[in-house]
RNA sequence: GCCAGCAUACCUCAGUUGGUAGAGGAGUCGAUUCGUAAUCGACCUGUCGCCGGUUCGAUUCCGGCUGCUGGCUCCA
C-alpha cells in the first residue's frame, strides 16, 4: 500500500518536472513567453503560458524536439531559496507578471526556485535530480485556459502532456486513450443507430432516440418504474411548462435564472421546467396530509430543460434537455435519516444492477449562492453525514458543490476503463417546504413542517445511456440489448422457420430481428457481430428438420444446436 | 460565452499555385441459395454547413453566422 502511494508520488514529481522542461523548451522557442502555472495532474501535466502568437498542433513536435534535447543534456535541477523581496525583484525584472501575482499570495518569507541551466522557475518542488531522468513523455494537446480559471481574466494557452517512468507505460497509456476513443458513446451511438442530435436542423444539446436507442431507454425506464413501485414510490406526471409565479416561490428565478428558458403566453410569463420539484410540491400540497401518510414518495421520469453554454455541450453527457429519474420524498424529521439510508441502498442496488461495481461518494456542501438559513443547511448536511456514517460509507467532502436549496450526496460511477461519471445524487431540503408552506398534521393534531429529499438514482436517462454505452463499449448485456437476438436463415427455404422462431421469441418478450437477405451466412454473422447483438440464431436444413436453432454467442462464438427452450434458459430470458 | 482547430455524398474521409469534385462502405438493381466475421457486377448519390465580400470565376481567399471537437468554467 505504502509502496503504491510512493510510486504515485514519484510519478507526480516526474510529471511536474516534465512540465518545467516543457516550459524551458517553450521559453527557448518563444523568449517572450510569460509563465503562469504548470502542475502535474491525474493523467499527466500541463503548463499555462501567455505567448505572442496562438499555438497550433504543428508547434507540439517542435516543443517536443526541444524537450528531447534538454533531456539528453541531463541538466540538473538546482533548488535555491530566495527572500520574498529578491524573488519579487527577479520576477519583475523578467516581466513574469503571473508569477509575481502568485508570489504576492505566498505567506512565507522565503520562496524556492528551481533552476535548470539558464531556466529558472518559482516552484515549491520537489523535482527529479536532473532532466535525463525523464524516460518517456508526450505532448498531447493545446487548449485555452483562463488565468486562475476565471473568465474575467486573460485567456492563456495551455499545453497538456504526460510522462511515465518507462516507454512501455506511455505506450499503454496511448493504447488506453485509443480504447476510450473506440468506445466513445457518440461514435457508438452512430454505429449502433441508437440516437442522434440534429444540431443544425433542430438545435444543439437536444437528443433524438432512434428505435434502438428508444428500446434501450425503454428497458431502463421499465426497470426504474418497477423498482420504484417495489419501494413504495407513487409515479406522477407533470407538464413541462409552468407560470413564473411557481418559480418565484421556489426561488429558481433568483438562483437558477441563468439556466432557465422563458416564454410568453397570453401576456404571461412561463418557464420551461429546469427541475421537477415545484410540480411535485404542488401535488403534495393538494390536500391536508396526515403524519400517518408520511413518507410520501413521488417519482417521475421528469424531462427538464436547462440552458448550458454552447461550449460545454458534449454528446449525451451534457445536453440541454434531459429526463431524470427524479423523486421527491416528503417526510418527518424523525424519518429523515432512515429515508436517506433507504435511498442510498436503492441507488447502490440500481447501479449494481446495471453493472457498475465501483463508485466514489462525495458530500457536497453549501454553495456561495443559496436560499434558506444557516441552521437549515447545517441540519440538512448533518442528516446526510449521519446516514452515511451509520452505513459505514466512506466519502469525501466537495465543498461548495451543493445545490442552491440544499446539500447533497453525489455518487460517481467507475466505468470499465476506470473513468468516473456522475451517477445518483441525494439532496436534503428544508427550504422548499418553508417557501411553499408545506405541512402535515402530527399525532398532536398540530401542523408540522415536513422535510424534503430530492434524489435521482441513475441521474439523467441521457447521461446514463452515454455512460452505459461507454462502460459496455456498446456490447450491452442480454437484458439491455436493443436487439437481443437475430435469426439468420442460411437460404431462402429457411425463411419460414426463421420467422416462426422469431415469433416464438417475441411471444416471450424477446427483442428479435430476422435477416432474410440473400447473403452468405458469414456476412450476416459479421454484421450482427458488429451490431453487437448478444445472440445469433442460425437456421438451415438441420434446424428446420429438428425444429431447433444453432446458437452463436457474441462473446463465445458458435455454441452448437439446441432447442429454443434450452436457448431461452441459457440466455436467462 | 472565451481560446484553438474543424465543417466535402447516408457514414468514414481524399481533394494546393482559385477553373462548380472523387474513394471505400452503405443504398438500389441483377446474378449467386451459400453452415458461423466481408460473393460478384452494374447503377445512384452532393446548393463542398449557411450568409455576405474579393474575383471574369470561390469547395479553395476574407468577414459574419450556425454547429462540432479539445480545453477553460459549469453540471444530471
Amino acid at each position: 500500500m505504502y509502496n503504491i502511494s510512493m510510486e504515485h508520488n514519484d510519478l507526480e514529481i516526474l510529471r511536474h518536472s516534465a512540465s518545467h522542461i516543457m516550459a524551458m523548451a517553450v521559453k527557448k522557442l518563444f523568449p517572450d513567453a510569460k509563465l503562469a502555472i504548470g502542475p502535474a495532474i491525474e493523467e499527466g501535466f500541463y503548463y499555462d503560458f501567455e505567448l505572442p502568437r496562438p499555438l497550433t498542433e504543428e508547434d507540439l513536435p517542435k516543443i517536443e524536439a526541444e524537450m528531447t534535447e534538454i533531456i539528453k543534456k541531463d541538466i540538473p535541477f538546482e533548488r535555491l531559496e530566495l527572500s520574498k523581496e529578491k524573488a519579487s525583484q527577479l520576477l519583475e525584472n523578467a516581466g513574469e507578471k503571473y508569477k509575481t501575482e502568485l508570489l504576492r499570495e505566498i505567506p512565507d518569507a522565503q520562496v524556492s526556485f528551481y533552476k535548470n541551466g539558464d531556466f529558472t522557475d518559482m516552484c515549491r518542488g520537489p523535482h527529479i535530480s536532473s532532466t535525463g531522468k525523464i524516460k518517456a513523455f508526450k505532448l498531447l494537446k493545446i487548449a485555452g485556459a483562463y488565468w486562475r480559471g476565471d473568465e474575467k481574466n486573460a485567456m492563456l494557452q495551455r499545453i497538456y502532456g504526460t510522462a511515465f517512468n518507462t516507454k512501455k507505460e506511455l505506450d499503454e497509456y496511448v493504447t488506453r486513450m485509443e480504447e476510450a476513443l473506440k468506445r466513445d458513446h457518440r461514435r457508438l451511438g452512430k454505429e449502433l443507430d441508437l440516437f442522434n442530435i440534429y444540431h443544425e436542423q433542430a438545435g444543439a444539446g437536444l437528443v433524438y432516440y432512434h428505435p434502438k436507442g428508444a428500446a434501450l431507454r425503454g428497458v431502463i425506464e421499465d426497470t426504474l418504474k418497477k423498482e420504484h413501485r417495489k419501494r413504495g414510490y407513487q409515479q406522477v406526471v407533470i407538464p413541462h411548462i409552468a407560470k413564473i409565479d411557481l418559480w418565484n416561490t421556489s426561488g429558481h428565478t433568483g438562483y437558477y435564472k441563468e439556466n432557465m428558458y422563458f416564454m410568453n403566453i397570453d401576456e404571461q410569463e412561463y418557464v420551461l421546467k429546469p427541475m421537477n420539484c415545484p410540480g411535485h410540491i404542488l401535488i403534495f400540497n393538494r390536500k391536508i396530509n396526515s403524519y400517518r401518510e408520511l413518507p410520501v414518495r413521488f417519482f417521475e421520469l421528469g424531462t427538464v430543460y436547462r440552458y448550458e453554454r454552447s461550449g460545454v455541450l458534449h454528446g449525451l453527457m451534457r445536453v440541454r434537455g434531459f429526463t431524470q429519474d427524479d423523486a421527491h420524498i416528503f417526510c418527518t424529521q424523525e424519518q429523515l435519516q432512515d429515508e436517506i439510508a433507504k435511498t442510498i441502498d436503492f441507488a447502490f442496488d440500481m447501479i449494481k444492477k446495471f453493472g457498475f461495481e465501483d463508485f466514489k461518494v462525495f458530500l457536497a456542501t453549501r454553495p456561495e449562492s443559496y436560499v434558506g438559513t444557516e441552521e437549515n443547511w447545517k441540519s440538512a448536511t448533518k442528516a446526510l453525514e449521519d446516514a452515511m456514517k451509520a452505513k459505514g460509507i466512506e466519502y469525501d467532502v466537495d465543498p461548495g458543490a451543493g445545490v442552491f436549496y440544499g446539500p447533497k450526496i453525489d455518487v460517481k460511477l467507475k466505468d470499465a476503463i476506470g473513468r468516473f461519471w456522475q451517477g445518483p445524487t441525494i439532496q436534503v431540503d428544508f427550504n422548499n417546504p418553508e417557501r411553499f408552506d408545506l405541512s402535515y398534521i402530527g399525532e398532536d393534531g398540530a401542523h408540522h413542517r415536513p422535510v424534503m429529499i430530492h434524489r435521482v438514482v441513475l441521474g439523467s436517462m441521457e447521461r446514463f445511456i452515454g455512460v452505459l454505452t461507454e462502460h459496455y463499449a456498446g456490447a450491452f448485456p442480454f437484458w439491455l440489448a436493443p436487439v437481443q437476438a437475430v435469426v439468420l436463415p442460411i437460404a431462402d427455404r429457411h425463411n419460414d422457420h426463421a420467422q416462426k422462431i422469431a415469433e416464438l421469441l417475441r411471444e416471450k418478450d424477446i427483442r428479435v430481428e430476422t435477416d432474410e437477405r440473400r447473403e452468405k451466412i458469414g456476412l450476416k454473422i459479421r454484421e450482427a457481430q458488429m451490431q453487437k447483438v448478444p445472440y445469433m440464431l442460425v437456421v438451415g436444413d438441420k434446424e428446420v428438420e429438428l425444429g431447433s436453432v444453432a446458437v452463436r454467442s457474441r462473446e463465445k462464438g458458435d455454441l452448437g444446436v439446441r432447442s429454443l427452450e434450452d436457448f431461452l434458459k441459457e440466455a436467462g430470458a
